[in-house]
DNA sequence: AGGATAAATATAATTAAAAGTAAAAAACCT
DNA sequence: AGGTTTTTTACTTTTAATTATATTTATCCT
């Protein structure tokens, strides 16, 4: 990089940074996502992420943590970078790059008023409408990565209650994969981990019989990724 | 976001963004990184990555492959984004968030010349010496990224020239993963894979006997992707 | 020619993952 | 009390992946 910082932006035109956020949530056995109708010029009324610019003196992923915590009044939710979308001409308005960022949240946390107040939505992924600038792609690809890590790190467990049932589980996983799985295969499986702890309570929501919550184990999981242990659900 | 854009920016301060390349060689039996020594202040005779600013008009990832080309003269190279780095406070002259890309290149074809000429150096990976700013990093998430990666999809054929026999691949796998494998099953599984071209030709420069050249088979790679084929390499 | 060396194949043995069969257990319902 | 439903465990079978044993082949070297 031989050339100077002005060659690049002595012009009055500024590069603008943004953030995006994908937040998947999981509900009624169907994954969803949040989106919010923009009130604002341009693009009123259209679907949109909810995202926001960085500011100047924040790291992006606070200011992607702030968004979230602004429309869902969540903290300290699971929350990682997808990535950047940086074509010139994504944005007709100015230039702009985002860096998306996608969040799984737990469909009993978050703050029903306050998502309702900022015209926030929940959708089911497959019926989720057209929204605006390149925001299906980062949503596409979102959903990509989320199938994908799925399969080798357990985050579907941030998607669930702290307290939760194999079949739950179970659901999850078959929303996320869109396909059904075998109830004993599945519980041999995702127990012969050794993340999950057993509680002494029931669920009985579902079932006469009730099944066993569980809890997600972090500490062994950690040990257990610390020792070159790899995942494998699903 | 219901703030408007100037609330941001209304300072004559400016967010720049920036892209930098972590790039991946294959020689003599080694995995390399290319790096270069700052010539200009600040931080003159440090090492660094190769980077840019990414212009107004410009795609961030066009930057990067820009860049590229300048330093090696290549094109149509192996690169894909990595993850950004906006850290408030990455650099400490200007704000700046960087887009870290890394890309494989071959070892045979790059221009030589045009690499001494910017100051470049091929440094083995586990000699790399201390980089500028969050350099280090990049090159620690990249070299993640490519393990994690060249598990599941065939990237290591990038790193190959166009013809390689079945002993190097397994060679630049070792390299990698930073284990020995055995010969007969690794052969016995890239084989199964299906993406490789047996040529007539031999290679004699590392044996008596020789062995077989092949080359990686793009079609035939992209029908068994298409048609959900997963991969699993070593 | 015989020895050395790396490459290649064939095939057997072992281990582990996936799928399926059967049935018991814990509740609730009428 | 007996039927119903879902969860749970115990085991078997099937299939596939991994590892290992043994040989053969092509070539160069002395």
């Amino acid at each position: 990089m031989p050339e100077s910082i002005s060659d690049y932006y002595a012009q009055n035109d500024k590069m603008y940074v943004a953030t995006d956020c994908i937040i998947f949530g999981f509900d009624e056995g169907k994954l969803k996502l949040l989106i919010f109708k923009r009130r604002v010029e341009p693009l009123k009324d259209s679907w949109s992420l909810i995202g926001s610019f960085v500011k100047l003196n924040e790291d992006v992923d606070q200011a992607a943590k702030r968004v979230l915590k602004e429309i869902t009044g969540l903290e300290n939710v699971f929350m990682e970078e997808l990535k950047s979308y940086g074509k010139a001409e994504r944005d007709p308005g100015y230039r702009s790059i985002s860096i998306g960022q996608y969040a799984l949240i737990r469909p009993d946390d978050y703050d029903k008023e306050l998502v309702k107040k900022h015209g926030a939505h929940w959708y089911e992924i497959d019926k989720v409408p057209d929204l605006v600038l390149d925001h299906d792609q980062m949503v596409k690809d979102a959903l990509e990565r989320l199938k994908r890590k799925a399969r080798y790190k357990p985050i579907g467990f941030e998607l669930l209650p702290e307290k939760f049932t194999i079949p739950q589980l179970q659901q999850l996983y078959e929303a996320i994969y869109q396909k059904e799985l075998d109830a004993r295969n599945f519980r041999k499986k995702v127990l012969s981990l050794n993340v999950l702890i057993k509680l002494e309570e029931k669920d009985k929501s579902t079932s006469r019989r009730g099944a066993f919550l569980y809890k997600f184990d972090h500490k062994n999981y950690k040990k257990l990724l610390e020792s070159g242990y790899n995942f494998e659900i699903a």
